[in-house]
DNA sequence: TGCAGGTTAGTGATTACTAACCTGCAGGAG
DNA sequence: CTCCTGCAGGTTAGTAATCACTAACCTGCA
């Protein structure tokens, strides 16, 4: 997993940055030797392709999410506060490093690779996994309404996070999504408590 | 707006299978004019470029959705139903017609076009109006909660419904959208009432 | 007769990727 | 301690494929 050399996870932050500033198609092979300031074959002393590029950029960046979430949820108990944890984490993760959610928002992309499709895929899973893991301890504790399964509580959660900073994208950062998130959280809270 | 020739329709409407069928990397000038069975010069005697191709795609879907949804409400008053037909309008555009649902769900790939992403939200935008209106009256009429504005519980409606149909896309269709669809429907009405 | 809507042939740009070569340096043999 | 060697990681030059798009020509019909 994180047996990245030291030039590979260069090129993966890298990738992130160019795919963040202008989309994918500005990941090119090209684009990423400039930034690197070396050649283009140079690039392929460190990836057999450009597809074994993304999917590394995809896998670590799944890992470094999942392990960030996990160490600042771990330390609380309470659901709810674990919830708004795990909800300001992908604000912040959003705001100070976009390049991360351009991609991982814009599954759509990949939709003609099936491995590239299927990692996305899991990285929502993923995602979707830990949240519900959390409602369901929090209906569990009964601070958590009961009447809806914990699966769909996950769905409304995220679904309304994604669709929150896909509006933030789309409007070219017009608002200060911080600020409205955080309106939305209690919004959110409200209807899922 | 609806002043397309027949030729300028049939190549719309081949754009977006094209888009569904491989994605929009799939969208080339060279495929349209096989699948229309004519030779690549002949698509620009219909179009400027290939963007005005795109743009004609957008275009076309947002009329044809606004009028489809616009219709389907105004003979009910009840705003509950309304949200309901609204719901299992667009999954069954969704099943129905996919290359559709492909297409606005990719909004990342527009990204490095001003013009098509603004389009996308343009799309988003108008959905999410229209919803908002309806829980507006709903919450006057007192059949939706009150303590939430509107504006949120249209993000969290419409943002649910954009997660399950994603997820859906991404599983490769592993799951009865409309099944699990209707299930959802009631959570979220449970939610918001 | 003019033009809408086709054709063939081709262009320059860009793509991911390769062939072949070079260079500096780590580490083992003498 | 020095010398040789192998190789990691660079280089230049190029390839085939694909892209959107154009020039120039043709043809059938209002």
């Amino acid at each position: 997993m994180a047996d990245f050399t030291k030039r590979q996870r260069e090129i993966i932050e890298l990738s992130l940055r160019l795919i963040d500033e202008r989309g994918i198609q500005n990941l090119t092979i090209k684009n990423l030797a400039s930034a690197m300031k070396i050649s283009e074959p140079a690039i392929y002393r460190h990836f057999d392709s450009k597809l074994e590029i993304l999917v590394a950029v995809l896998e670590d960046f799944n890992e470094k999410i999942r392990k960030r979430i996990i160490s600042e949820i771990k330390e609380i108990n309470d659901p709810l506060k674990q919830m708004k944890l795990i909800y300001a984490s992908h604000i912040k993760i959003l705001t100070e490093n976009q390049s991360i959610g351009s991609v991982i928002f814009s599954e759509g992309i990949f939709q003609n690779d099936k491995r590239l499709s299927q990692m996305v895929y899991k990285i929502m899973k993923n995602r979707m996994e830990i949240i519900t893991g959390i409602i369901r301890k929090g209906q569990d504790a009964g601070d958590i309404r009961n009447d809806i399964p914990a699966e769909e509580l996950s769905l409304i959660f995220l679904g309304t996070l994604r669709v929150l900073v896909t509006e933030w994208r789309l409007s070219n950062h017009s608002f200060n999504l911080e600020e409205r998130s955080s309106l939305l959280l209690e919004s959110l809270l409200k209807v899922i408590v």
